[in-house]
DNA sequence: CGTACATTCACGCGGCGTAATAGTGG
DNA sequence: ACCACTATTACGCCGCGTGAATGTAC
């Protein structure tokens, strides 16, 4: 707490996470904690992405994706080329989504159509037998 | 077609799909072509058979639970298990899409409102240097 | 001889788990 | 000297295949 930084085990038990999914976060460039020797420090930043990270992955939002979205969030404070960049690129998030959400609903609509063909069957087989 | 059976290339022409997934559902049980020789040939019950898998994919059914149901209908008489056991599945995949959606959404409902802070800081920005 | 088939081994993605091994600090 | 913690490297798993290399039958 002193210097506002945190051991990875305090990163665990805060966040109720393993140490093996925090480094692994950190190799793929996720998280950035500084190093004391060979140990990493999390800082506030690293504390942020991370709760970002986990909400994110209790939406289903793959690592790849959040790490996209969490350097955006970066970009905040940049000049206004790197801001029109980053909404570019949010935009185009945005975009990929919408089509996901799309095809999604797209099969569950042929999906629901399926059930019913099945409970149609299903009913059409206990009348015959009832006969 | 002489003898109501086709070879793997018939096969893939026919359902659009590579003769490594054919073997590869043969591996797992999913299919039963006979031999003739080395070769496999696929009769219509292979063909109705893969009719299936291919729908189930399409709605995200596993393999595994695909060869269950497809098993059932072996087993069963009166087809009327098997789809009950279909019913089933199709029910629990249609909420987990329900759940994926509204997960989707939420993230995409976040993604938004960070689009929206970036441009009110261009609009800062731009204000700014106007000024 | 070519071509279509066959086999087996390997690799890829996502998201870590799980050792195995070694170093460090108190 | 011990213990708890840390580090690194690297292989394993699941689902669903793709691709390469090699062999064989027509």
């Amino acid at each position: 707490m002193e210097e506002d930084v945190m051991t990875i085990r305090e990163m665990c038990e805060a966040f109720d996470v393993t140490p093996r999914a925090l480094r692994f976060y950190e190799s793929k460039e996720l998280l950035f904690p500084i190093r004391e020797g060979q140990k990493r420090l999390f800082t506030r930043r690293d504390r942020a992405r991370l709760k970002l990270i986990l909400r994110g992955k209790r939406y289903g939002v793959s690592l790849e994706d959040m790490r996209q979205i969490l350097d955006l969030y970066d970009t905040d404070d940049g000049e206004t080329g790197q801001l029109q960049r980053a909404i570019a690129v949010a935009r185009e998030r945005m975009a990929n989504m919408k089509s996901e959400r799309e095809q999604l609903q797209i099969v569950m609509d042929d999906l629901a159509d399926q059930i019913s063909v099945f409970e149609q069957s299903l009913q059409d087989k206990m009348r015959a037998s009832a006969a």
